[in-house]
RNA sequence: GGAGCCAUCGCCAAGUGGUAAGGCAGUGGUCUGCAAAACCACCAUCCCCAGUUCAAAUCUGGGUGGCUCCUCCA
């Protein structure tokens, strides 16, 4: 198959390129993941979810990807963190990077084709170091090494930072350790650690390496001198993927590394940045348990990765006033879009079922049938997702329609193109990462969530259902209408069809 | 102080030179014992001012407002 040429947004140029592979139809890609020494928040995830999208994004497209995110787990916060708790730093840089997996699983980031670890590639960030001293790109200085910034003339390309502007902000905040370095610019290569640090010999001394060295060393090893895709998140611009510019090509030389730079754009919460300060730190499992993993995948999907994304959050409070919790409405919102569609896809499967199954192959509606094409023309116009969502939900609407209202059609043709909708539905949800589950599994895990989130007995709700169904056979309607107002008071709304009465929770909108 | 991004219907959000996607909310309708769900219909000229152009939400200049980076914060 012939990959379908696309455009991306490349950072480096800050416009809309045609993107040429190094080879014809394959990927190479490179994503700045964690430094495990919490357990993941939401930003994480929405970097994750977008790289994920972009890896799967490529594939649907027709490219072969090798897929690289990195796991920082030799680090200044990891050493800090442990040694506060009184933990190996390496154990617990473990059990965050196995935490991590976990939590992005949950988003439906697939597991990377490689995950390299900093603690497994300390003779390569050695070796790209002594290039670096061999190149007079960098020194020591005590034993520790520096980059010299002032030996790359392209330093500030990426992040349309002025060198001597950068100079001028970093001296104001020079402190004692920066006496070791030329200039206040100049950034750690590899560093001294102080007893009971993790610490490797070198040629320097024991220590360990900084932390922009290792994504240098990282991709040559995996990706070569030079690939097609390095990602992260806007804020690793300056000074992370600048520093990794200049590592790289001063060791390899002008014109090696990563072809095109993509970076995600940041959650707001409520019009602010995310802070610890601010309380609006939520974790990823926190949010998986509250409103289901594939809601926030959903959400992220129905809006451009470039963009910064608005966030609403409203606090719980008891009471007292105090702050008990917290409800994610944009996210709840998204997850009710995602019930509409795993509804939507439930209601054909059952169609299906009911008509028999496959009735072979035959024309389908025409208004149906460009889902696909128009989706992988969105997507390779620099990964368009929204416009995805909104074919697919014109889709969506019109299985509804012909399973509602199929007058005047041919039955065989509204069977084909329910059948037609349901695939192309799934293949184009799986080229974003959605609609993965079976529609019972979906709808079931939502109720369970729902039902324990607002305490809902199910014994009860079923039992006030068949007794307004005894009202509704007498003709009591009265009372089936009573008993309606208190099941929805439990924020169970019914509904009723010819097959009988099922119910669903309600969240207020 | 330096660099950059953004401003589109009540809310969320695509579109970046050719005459405003989609979702939520709202209104009217179909269906229903009544509802709900689902479906159908209606629902914005794009922060302000001035330019460029046959043509601008999309380009240029100015203004206003918001955000981010320059602090190993995704």
């Amino acid at each position: 198959m012939t990959p379908t040429p696309l455009r991306l947004h490349d950072s480096l140029r800050n416009q809309k390129v045609p993107f040429e592979p190094l080879e014809p139809g394959k990927v190479g890609m490179y994503v700045c993941g964690p430094t495990t020494y919490a357990p993941a928040h939401i930003g994480h995830a929405f970097s994750a979810i977008a790289f994920d999208t972009i890896r799967r994004g490529l594939m649907f497209l027709g490219y072969q990807v090798k897929f690289v995110r990195n796991v920082t787990d030799v680090d200044d916060k990891i050493i800090k963190r442990a040694s506060e708790q009184g933990e190996d730093p390496m154990v617990m840089a473990a059990r965050f990077t196995a935490e991590y997996n976990r939590d992005m699983a949950r988003f439906n980031v697939l597991p990377a084709d490689l995950e390299p670890k900093v603690s497994g590639h300390i003779p390569q960030i050695i070796a790209i170091i002594e290039r670096l001293i061999a190149n007079g790109k960098a020194y020591e200085s005590a034993g520790d090494v520096y980059y010299a910034v002032a030996t790359f003339p392209a330093y500030g390309k990426l992040s349309g930072q002025d060198i001597a502007e950068l100079r001028d902000g970093a001296s104001k905040r020079v402190d004692a350790q920066d006496t070791r370095k030329r200039e206040p610019a100049d950034f750690a290569l590899w560093k001294a650690a102080k007893p009971g640090e993790p610490s490797w010999d070198s040629p320097w001394c024991k220590g360990r390496p900084g932390w922009h060295i290792e994504c240098s060393a990282m991709t040559v090893t995996h990706l070569g001198a030079t690939f097609d895709i390095h990602g992260g998140g806007k804020d690793l611009i300056f000074p992370h993927h600048e520093n990794e510019i200049a590592q790289s090509q001063g060791a390899d030389g002008e014109g090696t590394f990563a072809r095109y730079w993509l970076h995600n754009g940041f959650l707001n919460f409520d019009g602010v940045k995310m802070s610890k300060s601010l309380g609006n730190v939520f974790n990823c499992g926190e949010i998986a348990d509250v409103v289901g993993g594939e809601a926030l995948r959903f959400f992220c999907v129905q809006h451009h990765y470039q963009s910064s994304v608005e966030f609403e959050t409203e606090p719980i409070k008891d009471a007292a006033g105090e702050t008990t919790g917290v409800i994610f409405r944009s996210l709840e919102a998204a997850d009710r879009r995602l019930n509409y569609f795993y509804e939507t896809l439930q209601r054909i499967d059952d169609k299906v079922a009911a008509a028999g199954g496959d009735p072979g192959s035959g024309a389908v509606l025409a208004e149906i049938e460009s889902l696909v094409a128009d989706s992988r023309a969105a997507l390779a116009d620099n990964f368009n997702t929204p416009i995805v969502v909104a074919a697919m939900e014109k889709v969506a609407s019109t299985a509804n329609r012909l399973i509602d209202q199929p007058k005047g059609l041919d039955k065989l043709l509204v069977l084909r193109t329910l059948i037609r909708c349901a695939r192309d539905l799934r293949t184009i949800g799986a080229a974003v990462g959605v609609f993965t589950s079976k529609p019972p599994s979906y709808l079931a895990e939502r109720r369970a969530r729902l039902v324990k989130k607002f305490g809902i007995d199910v014994a009860a709700v079923d039992r006030l259902i068949l007794e307004r169904a005894t009202a509704r056979k007498d003709k009591d309607f009265a009372r089936a209408d009573v008993i309606r107002g208190e099941l929805e008071a439990m924020r169970v709304k019914m509904i009723d069809s010819p097959t009988g009465t099922t119910w669903r929770v309600d969240e207020p909108s």
